[in-house]
DNA sequence: GCAAGGTC
C-alpha cells in the first residue's frame, strides 16, 4: 500500500479569533472524504449541528469557536484521469487532465454546491483521510473550483472519534506545500500512462494479429498479480512427484489403545523394518503434559473477513464486500472497508452487547472487560463490528451478518482452554510420537464454532513405560506441487506483497477473470493468461519492483526532494524506451486464437439440452459470437455487438438461460417459439 | 474495448 507521508503540512495553534478571520460573519467550510466522516466531524465540533440537503447533497451545519461551519462531504475521488486522445488504435498515452466522473449525479451536484460554498467561505478547512489519496481529492476539489486561493487548513486525525477530531481541530496544520497532493496525483498519473499505454498496445496487437477487439488490459497492480498465477502455474506443471510412504502405528498402554506416528519413510528396506515392528515393544522416552490457552481471534477486518467468508461459506471476496455494504447501508455493521483488527472503547460496547444479546443469548457469558485485538490499525475507521440493530436477514447476508455478530462476542469471551500431551516413543530405530489434545473449556468457541480443535486422546505416561505396538499401517504417496491459488489466498498474496489496497485488490482479481486471463476457483491461468504473462516479460509493468520504486519517489516527492514533474517524467521516458523494444509475438498470437476457438471460458448458464454441460461463448474465426454446450455441443448464434451478461434466469417458453444486453433480455434459442434472433 | 484508487 502506498504510505501516507506526513511533512506536507505544519503545526500550527489556531485561536478564535483568527479562525473567524477579518469577518466574522463568513462561515468555515470544511471537506470530507465521505458522509460518515462529515457527521462525525460536525458532532465533534457542535453536538447540536443540523443536517441539511442541498439538492441532496447532505450539508452538516453548525457554530464552532462562534463562527459557523459547513462540513460537506465528497464521496471519495470525485475527479478521474483523462485522456483526449479516445482512439484505442493510439499509444502510448502520456498526458491526461483531470475531469469530474462522468455520468455521476452526487459528483455534478457537489460540484454545482462547493462553488457557492467556497464563494461564500472565509476559510476552507480539509478534513479529507490524511493520506495522499484523501490530500489529493481535497487538492482538486479545491483546485478545480476557486478555493485556490483561500486560506486553506488541514486537519489531521487518524480516527474518527470526537476527541481526536476536536484535537485535530484546535490544532490545524496550515498549508506551506501540497506535497502529498503531488505525490497522490503523481500516482495517479503513473498508473494511467502505464495501464493505458499498456493495455492498448495488448489490445491492438492482439487485433491485428487475430482480427479480434477484446477488451484487454495490464496495470502496475495486475500484472505481478498475474506473473504470480503463471509463475504457480509453470511450477505445477513441471513438478515431479517423488514417492514415500507415511505410516502410523497403534500402540497400547496399560490397556488404552492409541496413535502414533513417525517421519516418512523413504526407501521400501525403511517400510519392511518399519512393518517388523509388528507385537514388538517400545519405550516412552518423554512425556509432557501442558494446559494451552488459546485466545479469541482477532476483531474482522475487510481481508480478514473476506478470507473467513471464503473458508466456511465458499463466498468470492468481492461478493463479500457487496453484502458487506449493504448491511453497512441497513446500519447493521460498522464501515467495512477497514484494515484495523482493534476495537476502541468509544464504539461504546456495552450497549451493542446488550441489543445483540436480544438474539444471541452467549452475550451473558463474556468475561472480557475490553475486546482482545490485533496489531493492525487503520487511520479511519475501526475493525468491523455488529451496530447491535438487528433485522430480519437471509441467505449469505445472514451468513456474514451472523460472522461479524459472533467474531464480535467472541472477542470478549474467554479464552479456550485445551489440554495437550506430547509423547516420543523409540521402537528398535525408530522415532515415534504421539499428539493429544482435548479441549477441557471452549471458551470462545461456543459462540464462534467456526475454528475446529482437533480432539485426540492419548493415555498419560512416564519415561521408560512399555508401549506394545498392536499393529502398523503403512501408506505409499506421492509429494504433491504447489497448490493453485483460490481467490482468497491471492487477497492474501497482494496483500502480503503490499500491491493494490484494502478496496481494490478484490476486484482486481475480478478484472482477470473477466479478461478471461484466469479461471476456476482453485486458479488456473488460460491460453490468454498465459499469452499476455509472457508477453509482458519485456515491461516493468509485470514486477512487484515498479511498485516499490514508484513508492520511494512518492516518499521522496512528499518530502519535497524530488518534484511531481521529474518523477513523471522519468516515469514515462522509461514507458517509451520499453515501448522501443516491443517485438511482434508469434506466440501470444497463436495461444489467443486457441483461446478463442475453446471459448472465452465465460459460462451463460447450464446446457438445457444435455442439462450436463455448461454453454460456454465463443468468437468465432470471423467474429460471430455463439454459445456452445462444452458437454453436447447445443449451439446459439448471439448479436454479434454489445456486451453480454447472463440475466440469472430462464426463458419461460424453452428453459434455456437468458441473457441480458444493454436493457434487453432476450433468449438465445434459436428454436424457442419467442426467440427474437431466429435464424440469425 | 484500456489503470488504480476512492466511496455507495
Amino acid at each position: 500500500m502506498l504510505r501516507a507521508g506526513g511533512v506536507a503540512w505544519s503545526a500550527h495553534r489556531l485561536d478564535a479569533a483568527e479562525v473567524a478571520g477579518s469577518n466574522p460573519a463568513r462561515p468555515i467550510l470544511i471537506i470530507a472524504e465521505k458522509n460518515d466522516a462529515a457527521k462525525r466531524i460536525a458532532l465533534a465540533l457542535d453536538h447540536s449541528y443540523k443536517k441539511l440537503s442541498f439538492e441532496g447533497i447532505p450539508v452538516y451545519v453548525g457554530t464552532w469557536n462562534l463562527t459557523k461551519f459547513y462540513v460537506v462531504p465528497a464521496r471519495g475521488h470525485l475527479y478521474t484521469l483523462k485522456t483526449d486522445v479516445e482512439d484505442l488504435r493510439l499509444f502510448p498515452v502520456l498526458d491526461a487532465e483531470w475531469v469530474p466522473l462522468e455520468g455521476d449525479r452526487y459528483v455534478s451536484k457537489f460540484l454545482y454546491i462547493i462553488k457557492k460554498l467556497l464563494r461564500e467561505s472565509e476559510q476552507i478547512i480539509i478534513a479529507c483521510d490524511y493520506d495522499i489519496e484523501g490530500e489529493t481529492i481535497g487538492f482538486n476539489i479545491v483546485k478545480y473550483n476557486g478555493g485556490f486561493e483561500k486560506v486553506v487548513k488541514r486537519a489531521k486525525f487518524s480516527t474518527l472519534t470526537v476527541e481526536e477530531l476536536r484535537q485535530s481541530f484546535n490544532s490545524l496544520l496550515t498549508r506551506d506545500k501540497w506535497l502529498m497532493a503531488d505525490a497522490g496525483r503523481t500516482r495517479h498519473y503513473i498508473d494511467f500512462i502505464w495501464g493505458i499505454s499498456l493495455s492498448r498496445l495488448l489490445m491492438e496487437e492482439v487485433r491485428l494479429g487475430t482480427g479480434k477487439r477484446l477488451s484487454l488490459s495490464i496495470g502496475r497492480v495486475q500484472g505481478p498479480t498475474l506473473i504470480e498465477i503463471f509463475n504457480r502455474e509453470l511450477e505445477i506443471n513441471s513438478y515431479v512427484p517423488k514417492p514415500y510412504w507415511k505410516f502410523k502405528i497403534i500402540g497400547e498402554l496399560r490397556g488404552e489403545k492409541f496413535e502414533l506416528s513417525g517421519p516418512n519413510l523413504k526407501s521400501l528396506e525403511e517400510v519392511q523394518r518399519v512393518k517388523k515392528l509388528k507385537g514388538k515393544i517400545g519405550k516412552v522416552t518423554f512425556f509432557d503434559k501442558s494446559i494451552e490457552e488459546i485466545k479469541p481471534p482477532y476483531p474482522f477486518n475487510l481481508s480478514d473477513l473476506q478470507k473467513e467468508a471464503y473458508r466456511l461459506f465458499g463466498i468470492q471476496p468481492w461478493e463479500s464486500l457487496t453484502i458487506l455494504e449493504k448491511l453497512y447501508l441497513k446500519a447493521l455493521i460498522s464501515y467495512p472497508r477497514t484494515s484495523s483488527q482493534k476495537l476502541p472503547p468509544t464504539i461504546n460496547y456495552k450497549s451493542i452487547l446488550s441489543k445483540l444479546a436480544q438474539k444471541y443469548k452467549e452475550t451473558a457469558s463474556i468475561s472480557r472487560p475490553h475486546p482482545v485485538e490485533g496489531p493492525m490499525d487503520d487511520p479511519a475507521h475501526p475493525a468491523i463490528y455488529p451496530t447491535g440493530e438487528l433485522q430480519p436477514l437471509s441467505g449469505n447476508e445472514f451468513k456474514l451478518y451472523d460472522l461479524v455478530v459472533r467474531r464480535f462476542i467472541g472477542t470478549f469471551y474467554r479464552n479456550a482452554r485445551v489440554t495437550k500431551k506430547y509423547m516420543k516413543v523409540k521402537a528398535e530405530e525408530f522415532d515415534l510420537e504421539a499428539d493429544g489434545a482435548t479441549l477441557i473449556d471452549k471458551g470462545w468457541l461456543e459462540v464462534y464454532p467456526f475454528r475446529e480443535i482437533r480432539e485426540k486422546k492419548i493415555p498419560d505416561a512416564s519415561v521408560g513405560d512399555e508401549v506394545l505396538i498392536k499393529d502398523v499401517n503403512v501408506e505409499l504417496a506421492y509429494t504433491k506441487p504447489p497448490s493453485r491459488y483460490t481467490p482468497s489466498s491471492l487477497l492474501d498474496w497482494m496483500e502480503s506483497n503490499e500491491i493494490g489496497t484494502k478496496a481494490t485488490r478484490a476486484d482486481i482479481i475480478k478484472t482477470l477473470y473477466k479478461r478471461g486471463y484466469i479461471k476456476g476457483n482453485r486458479i488456473e491461468i488460460t491460453e490468454l493468461g498465459f499469452s499476455v504473462a509472457r508477453y509482458f516479460s519485456f515491461s516493468q509493468i509485470t514486477t512487484l519492483e515498479m511498485t516499490r520504486k514508484l513508492e520511494s519517489s512518492l516518499e521522496s516527492i512528499e518530502v519535497g526532494k524530488m518534484l511531481p514533474g521529474y518523477v513523471l517524467s522519468e516515469s514515462a521516458k522509461i514507458l517509451i524506451e520499453e515501448l522501443k523494444n516491443v517485438k511482434r509475438s508469434e506466440e501470444m498470437i497463436e495461444l489467443t486464437k486457441k483461446y478463442l476457438a475453446a471459448g472465452t471460458g465465460e459460462s451463460f448458464g447450464k446446457c438445457p439440452v444435455c442439462g450436463k454441460g455448461e454453454l460456454i461463448l465463443h468468437i468465432s474465426q470471423a467474429g460471430k459470437r455463439y454459445l456452445k454446450c462444452n458437454i453436447c455441443g447445443a449451439s446459439a448464434p448471439l448479436p454479434r455487438k454489445g456486451k453480454l451478461v447472463p440475466a440469472k434466469k430462464n426463458c419461460p417458453h424453452c428453459g434455456w438461460p437468458m441473457i441480458k444486453r444493454g436493457g434487453w433480455v432476450f433468449c438465445p434459442n434459436p428454436n424457442c417459439p419467442n426467440s427474437k434472433i431466429k435464424n440469425a
